[in-house]
DNA sequence: AATAATTTTTAGACTAATCTAAAACTTATT
DNA sequence: AATAAGTTTTAGATTAGTCTAAAAATTATT
């Protein structure tokens, strides 16, 4: 007589392991790359030893794959994840901004913690509410309830060519404080810019928009994204 | 000479104390009663020891008062927590049944989770988007951003009088059996309904809706408030 | 190739939240 | 008033996530 046993053993994955696996993917260029610990760290604003630990239970989890002193790489399930926690959070931003009145600079924090909240009909409602928008409000591409999306191509301000006509598509930092700024200078998605000049001494740009000039530094010019126009 | 330090300390409160302060005020009567800690384990499932450490920690922090063997209850400021959590459990009730097409029996779980996230605007800006709706899809009444609500007057079908006209304006129980139970023989808000006889053996209800008569058990009747028309 | 600098891991400790089992206290019953 | 039953607290562990400080491994520099 045999008896057979069916056990689930459900996997419930923690609000730290998702942030985990989710600088693990912006880190290593949409999961392809290798993350150091160190850099994980940084990002997450814990100490490397810490990262050691969670990375050695995310690789039980088989989230990532890790071998010592060699960083670390997400599995296919892991940027699964990825994608679902980063799909999640962009949605909520434009939520916010379409809905409730919240500027660009006020939405990253927020979405921090919605992203967090596990409901697929929830996100997929949350989809169709807005129209299944296809970027956020800093035009990252959102991916859709099969984690497909499009990477866009964009360079950086910094590396634009001068006299080429540029859209600003994207930032990088989307900080209020470098959101603020773009604000207070009239820059935002969809504004065109012009490179003037670019200063060799302290890698500055000087830049042309629809009706002024100005300087941005180069901290400024890494952070905003381009598309030709 | 005097120096003068201004210490802001700023107090989180978590996810998990939330959860407590939320139960407590709910079991003991909107804050103003006396809840021993057998009851909070129940309705947290959790057990009574865990309680007890937790119930110092929030005596701590001052969110309740508490005297060994003789039960805790709310400050006036744990009130206040307990009532904000409340008014953002019901918004989002309502969001999701309002704008993302979920039922009233799917809302309550998903509202455990958003209810912690800790945002004003985000909150404000919610109340304002539904239009600052007065009950939750449950029939229960939503604070508004002062913590003010109307703590309507309501009765069990179980204390009903037979002959009395009522309509039924809310439930106790929000689980989804319950609320799918009631959904199959269409009762829902709004509902008319008459009470034709109460079986004393079992307290069991017979009742007459719209165009049907049916009997529901004491342990329905109890779960269900009407208001006399 | 040896040494120095940097990165990563280990060892051991801490906090929040939980548990079991036993002790202490309160309330109900005889 | 004594005993029994029930409730609550304490004591001691456990797990998740974090930390500091020291050890080990890797990488860069001489
Ligand atoms: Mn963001
Ligand atoms: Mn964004
Ligand atoms: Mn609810
Ligand atoms: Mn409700």
């Amino acid at each position: 007589m045999y008896i057979c046993y069916l056990v689930y053993i459900i996997v419930m994955i923690t609000l730290t392991e998702e942030n985990y696996i989710k600088a693990i993917y912006h880190l290593g260029n949409y999961g392809k790359d290798m993350v150091n610990t160190n850099a994980i760290a940084e990002v997450l604003n814990t100490k490397a030893s810490s990262v050691t630990d969670m990375v050695k239970k995310l690789a039980d989890k088989e989230y990532l794959n890790y071998k010592k002193y060699q960083g670390v790489k997400l599995t296919k399930n892991g940027i699964n994840i990825a994608v679902n926690i980063v799909r999640k959070h962009r949605l909520w931003e434009v939520f916010l901004v379409e809905k409730l009145n919240f500027t660009w600079d006020e939405v990253h924090e927020v979405a921090e913690h919605l992203e967090h909240i596990k409901s697929d009909k929830l996100i997929d409602e949350l989809d169709a509410f807005l129209e299944f928008p296809m970027y956020d409000p800093h035009g990252d591409p959102i991916p859709d309830k099969n984690g497909k999306f499009n990477k866009i191509d964009k360079i950086a301000l910094l590396q634009a060519e001068i006299g080429t006509q540029y859209k600003c598509i994207g930032v990088e930092d989307t900080s209020t404080n470098f959101l603020q700024y773009l604000d207070s200078n009239s820059i935002g998605l969809g504004t065109t810019i012009e490179v003037l000049h670019k200063e060799p001494f302290d890698n500055s740009v000087k830049i042309k928009l629809n009706t002024t000039e100005m300087v941005v530094s180069q901290n400024v010019a890494k952070n905003l994204y381009l598309k030709a126009l």
